[in-house]
RNA sequence: GUGGAUAUAGCACAGUUGGUUAGCGCGCCAGUUUGUGGCACUGGAGGUCAUGGGUUCGAAUCCCAUUUUCCACCCCA
C-alpha cells in the first residue's frame, strides 16, 4: 500500500514537546504581565466573514489573506487580531465597559511566501485599549510600560522601545506639501535601518519627491540626541501646523509619563524613523528591538489608531495597542541559541509498578502525589525495570517511585533520585514521600 | 508576484572523471545485566537515491521537464 508522506505545510511551525514547553513558558510569562496590567482575556473566532475582515483591507493584506467558500458563505482566516477586535467592540459596544482593555494571544494566518522568521500561521500576543469617544493619552505611555515589563520578565537582554508619533510625521509632510504621498513615504523611511540612508533617498526620488524635499525629510528623521533634546529640537522647528504641534506635544507627554510608570530611561528612545507600514495608525507608534540582536528587527510593535471601527459603526472608538509576534520571536531566539529547551517532561515523579504488583497500589501512590499538586505519571506498559527507568531518564524526570512486591508487602515506596542515582525506601505516607522529593 | 539555490534512511550528511550488493553519525529496536538509567561493546530494522523521461553496456552521479523545500526581494510579527 502506498503511504502518504507525513508532512506539514511550509510556514507552519510545529514543535517537539521540549520546545513546546519552552514556548508555553514564554507564552505564560507574557500573559501574566498582561493580566497584571488589567487586561481581560478575549478569544475571537479564527474564521470570520470575509466582508468583515476585508472591510478596511486593501493591497498587500488582501492578497495575503486566506479566503475560501463554504456553501454560499465567503470566509476568511484572520490575518491579525486587531481587525477582529474592532469588529468585536463595534458589535458589543452596549455590553462592554470602557475603556476596554483586552489581551488576545492566538494564531493568525497570512498566505505569503514563508522564509526565515516568516510564518504563514503564527501567534500574536496583543494588548489593546479601546475608549468610548476618547482615549486618554496616558495609555500611550502604558503600552510601552507593559512592553518594558514583558521583556524584563522574558529576560533576553537589553532592549529598546522606539517611540514616535505619526502626527509629527504627517504634520511635517503636510508642511512640505507632500500629503498625497504620506503612506509611500512612511513605508520607505520605516526601512531606513535595514536598507540605509542612500537607498531611502533613491526610493524617495523614485516616487517623484524633489531633491530639496528628500534632503529635508532625511534631515528631519535624522534628528537625534536624548529624548529631551529631540523634543526641544522638534519644538524649535518653525512649523505651525496644528497636527505637528499636537504630535510633538503628545510625544513629550508620553516620554514624561513613561518615567512615572517606572520605566528605566535607557529602555526607551524617540526615533523619528519609526513610521510603521500599516496605514491605520494615527498617533503614537512603537517598535521594540533587542540591542544585542538588531538583525531580528522589531519584535514588538504597535500604535494608536483612532478610526479603525469606522467601517463597522458610527460610534467613535479610538484605540491603542501593541503586538508581540511570538512565533517569530521564539524561532529566531531558538536559532540564535539565546533560549534553549531544558525540560522534556513536566512530570516530577514517575511511578514504576513492577510486574506482579497490584496496579491499585501504584494508582494510590500517584493519587496521593497529585493531590499535593505534584505532576505524576505512571508507567503502565509491561516492560522490564531497566526500560522503565530508561524512559524516566530520557524524559529527564527527576524522581521515580518504584513499587514491587517487596514495597507492596511492606507498604513502602522506593524513591529514586534520577539526578544523583540515590534511592531510599520510605513508608507509603505522603508526608514521607514529599520529604524525599523536595 | 520576482530572483537564486536545494532534494540520498526518522534527523543531519558523505558518496571520486558514470562502474558490482549506496555508506557514516545521531536516533530507534534487541542483547551483554529477568529489581535499576546515563557509559561501553555486540547485533538488528529502516532507502522505488524527490518524480517522470532521456543519454549509456551500465546513472545517486550527465541532460531535460515537473514537483518539493530553503534563502532573498516585496510586505510584515
Amino acid at each position: 500500500m502506498n503511504k502518504v508522506k507525513p508532512r506539514v505545510l511550509p510556514g507552519f511551525m510545529e514543535l517537539l514537546p521540549q520546545d513546546q514547553i519552552l514556548f508555553n513558558t514564554m507564552y505564560d510569562k507574557i500573559r501574566k504581565v498582561y493580566e497584571k496590567f488589567g487586561f481581560l482575556p478575549l478569544d475571537t473566532p479564527t474564521i470570520e466573514y470575509s466582508e468583515v475582515l476585508l472591510a478596511k483591507a486593501g493591497g498587500e493584506t488582501e492578497k495575503q489573506i486566506y479566503s475560501f467558500n463554504k456553501g454560499e458563505t465567503d470566509l476568511s482566516l484572520r490575518f491579525d487580531l486587531t481587525v477582529p477586535l474592532a469588529r468585536y467592540v463595534s458589535q458589543r459596544y452596549a455590553d462592554i465597559t470602557f475603556p476596554f482593555k483586552r489581551y488576545q494571544m492566538s494564531k493568525v494566518f497570512r498566505g505569503e511566501r514563508p522564509q526565515k522568521g516568516r510564518f504563514r500561521e503564527f501567534y500574536q500576543c496583543d494588548i489593546d485599549v479601546i475608549g468610548a469617544d476618547n482615549l486618554d493619552l496616558i495609555y500611550d505611555a502604558e503600552m510601552p510600560a507593559v512592553i518594558y515589563n514583558v521583556f524584563k520578565e522574558l529576560n533576553f537582554g537589553k532592549f529598546t522601545i522606539k517611540i514616535n508619533n505619526r502626527k509629527i510625521l504627517n504634520g511635517f509632510f503636510k508642511y512640505l506639501e507632500l500629503s498625497n504621498k504620506v503612506s509611500d513615504i512612511l513605508r520607505i523611511i520605516d526601512k531606513i535601518d535595514k536598507i540605509g540612508k542612500d537607498t531611502v533617498k533613491e526610493e524617495l526620488l523614485k516616487i517623484d519627491i524633489n531633491v530639496d524635499n528628500v534632503d529635508k525629510i532625511l534631515e528631519f528623521i535624522a534628528i537625534d540626541g536624548s529624548n529631551e533634546e529631540i523634543i526641544t529640537k522638534l519644538k524649535n522647528i518653525p512649523i505651525k501646523a496644528e497636527m505637528y504641534l499636537q504630535g510633538v506635544d503628545e510625544l513629550e507627554q508620553v516620554i514624561l509619563n513613561l518615567a512615572e510608570f517606572g520605566v528605566e530611561a535607557k529602555y526607551y528612545k524617540i526615533d523619528l524613523t519609526i513610521a510603521r507600514g500599516l496605514d491605520y495608525y494615527t498617533g503614537s507608534v512603537y517598535e521594540t528591538v533587542l540591542d544585542e540582536l538588531p538583525k531580528l528587527g522589531s519584535i514588538c510593535s504597535g500604535g494608536r489608531y483612532d478610526n479603525l471601527t469606522e467601517y463597522y459603526t458610527n460610534q467613535k472608538l479610538p484605540g491603542i495597542g501593541i503586538s508581540i509576534g511570538l512565533t517569530r520571536l521564539f524561532s529566531q531566539l531558538k536559532e540564535q541559541n539565546i533560549i534553549s529547551s531544558e525540560k522534556k517532561s513536566l512530570t516530577k515523579v514517575l511511578v514504576l509498578p513492577m510486574e506482579n504488583v497490584n496496579i491499585k497500589y501504584a494508582l494510590k501512590v500517584a493519587s496521593m502525589l497529585r493531590q499535593k499538586q505534584i505532576n505524576t505519571d505512571i508507567y503502565y506498559t509491561s516492560k522490564n525495570l531497566k526500560q522503565k527507568i530508561k524512559y524516566a531518564d530520557k524524559l529527564g524526570i527527576e524522581y521515580v517511585a518504584i513499587i514491587g512486591e517487596e514495597e507492596e508487602n511492606s507498604k513502602t515506596v522506593m524513591i529514586k533520585n534520577m539526578i544523583n542515582g540515590k534511592q531510599e525506601k520510605v513508608s507509603c505516607d505522603i508526608a514521607e514521600i514529599i520529604k524525599k522529593i523536595k
